[in-house]
This record gives C-alpha cells, structure tokens and sequence, in this order.
DNA sequence: TGATCGGAGATCATTATAGTCTCCGACCAT
DNA sequence: ATGGTCGGAGACTATAATGATCTCCGATCA
C-alpha cells in the first residue's frame, strides 16, 4: 500500500521535535536526547536509538556522547528533505523491486516485462514529490507540494 | 520504501496484457485467460488467478467462465487508472497506519503527533499522480507480444 | 570514577507477503 | 447430459520484513 515504515515515521517525528526545538524562542540551540523524544511521542526508546543513530549516520544529525549530550540537526531544515530522511532509514526509496537491480539481479518477469519504464516514471515522480518537501516545510504547518506528473 | 506489492505489479502486467490485446490490431476484442499471462510473464498460475478475480471484483475487468473463457476489459483503458488498480488489489492506499484511522483506532504517538498533516498532504499528492496516470498510458511505446491465434 | 549518554550487535515476536492446495460452480462443444 | 475447460473462493504453508527488546561497549562530563 505504498506504506512507509514505524521507523520512518518516528525518524520524522524526532527530526520535527529536535527542529523545532533548535529553531524555536524557548531553547535554542539545546541538544536533545533520546529519552525526552521517546517519552514525548510514546515511541519504544530503544528503537528510536536506532533510528537516530542512523539518521546520524547518514549526516541529518549530529550526536554528542556523555552526560547533556543528544543530538542537534547537521544541516539547517530548509536542506533536509522528506526525501533523504527516508532513505537514511528504509534505503534507496523504490516502487519496485526491478527498479534497483543492478548486476545479476534477475527478474522472471523481466524478459516480457510491460510495466517497468512507465513504474520507473511513476517512482521518479513521487521521488521528486519527496525532495522538494523539506523538514522546513513541516515546521510550519503549510507544507510545500509540488507535483510533477511526468507523462 | 513505499514499495508495492508483487501482486500489484502483476496486476499492472495482466492489464496491460489483456488491453493490448484487446486494443491491438491482431486479435481485437479477444479474452485473455489466466493461463496465457500466467505464462508469458512467468507469473505462478495459481496467484494471478486470485490478482485478476480481485480486479474483476472491483470492477476492472469482466469476467466469462466456462471453456473459451477469459478476461476482458471493463472499461476503456484510459479510464482505469493507476490509482484505482493499486487499490484493487492493496486496498485503499496509505503512506501512514494513522491516515485511515477512523473510529477507535489508537495511534500511541497520536496525541503529540506532529507530522501527520504534512504526511496527509504528501499522500494526497502521491495519490493524485496516480490518479492522472491510465493503463491507455502505459501502453505506448512498450514493445511487446507475439501470441499464438488459439484455435 | 561513576552516572549518563550514544553506538552496535544479536535476538525474538509479530505481521505481511508470496505462494500453494483443494474444491466448487459456470460454461461450451460434442 | 456430460466431460473438459474455464473462473471463484477458501484454507493453508512458508518466507521475509518489520517492530521491538536485550546486552554490552565506549565516550564524556561533573
């Protein structure tokens, strides 16, 4: 059903909270941990540790090790888009299995396969629908859509 | 990484298969049984025999039993679209658990949740790409099929 | 130096998916 | 009228993906 994950969901949870957060009049600049996110959206604390590392890891955050350490945003919200949050946690993002096979890979169906350029097109079009929506965007409440329907 | 289903996908190859066949020069307004796609888009007989009653179901196809029978289109191809034959077949189609939550459904992170509008909005975008794309579109310029006229 | 933090790996449970098997009823030709 | 060919429908199994948990480690700062 074209669903996104738990982890992606609460990856954009975290990612809103520690923006809002560091943007925000109250605290700026404050780092954020774990806990206090897992506990504010009822989110299993040590799932969303892995989901956090991994958004580390992929360079949307930055952690900060020991007592008062957390995380802050590596980039600014405005650069951060729904796109690469996906896939810094689910991977290349692809409506279809054939779309990323590369080398051995093979598909029964490929041979006679009728329906894999125009999915191709399909999965371009939602990849850019992903990028052009960034974390900025849902800060404030009028998130910025842009389709583009690749005929 | 919102990926559809295999089901889906053959889904997608049996309609395309059945309106080429139907619109094309060769054999026009011919039925197309299982066991043909089954086998030239090595998909398991048994599986796309379930893919195409549920579309038959929602009303994509028609359905003619007993021998010489088969499937036919229902509606003119560039009436069915995408959108509705994905959810044919995965029912209707949500990027989150939370967007189809009516009555009692508990979403844990629901009361402080903060992404969910922007990801109503990015499903609604996703869904309307979907919407504007046809079985008539995928048509074009897919090479494809020889098939033996049955006696 | 010890309590608090993130990093990383293995592990288990649950669910969704893919695929199979079996039986039924409709149809058409002979 | 009857048997072979078709779709309709349900139960069923296997496998993979996901969600969640547990344990141990290293970094850091008071």
């Amino acid at each position: 059903m074209l669903k996104i994950s738990k982890k992606a969901d609460y990856a954009l949870m975290a990612l809103q909270h520690i923006a809002q957060v560091q943007t925000g009049d109250v605290t700026p600049g404050r780092v954020v941990n774990t806990k206090e996110i897992a506990e504010e959206y009822n989110i299993p604390l040590e799932l969303l540790a892995k989901v956090l590392q991994a958004l580390a890891k992929s360079g949307l955050i930055e952690s900060h090790n020991g007592p008062k350490g957390g995380y802050l945003l590596a980039l600014s919200a405005g650069d951060i888009t729904i796109a690469r949050i996906l896939e810094s946690i689910e991977g290349p993002l692809s409506i279809t299995d054939c779309s990323h096979e590369q080398s051995g890979e093979t598909c029964m169906q490929r041979e006679h396969c009728n329906i894999r350029t125009p999915l191709l097109k399909v999965q371009d079009s939602i990849y850019q629908l992903l990028s052009n929506m960034t974390l900025r965007d849902m800060l404030g409440g009028t998130p910025l859509i842009t389709i583009q329907s690749s005929t």
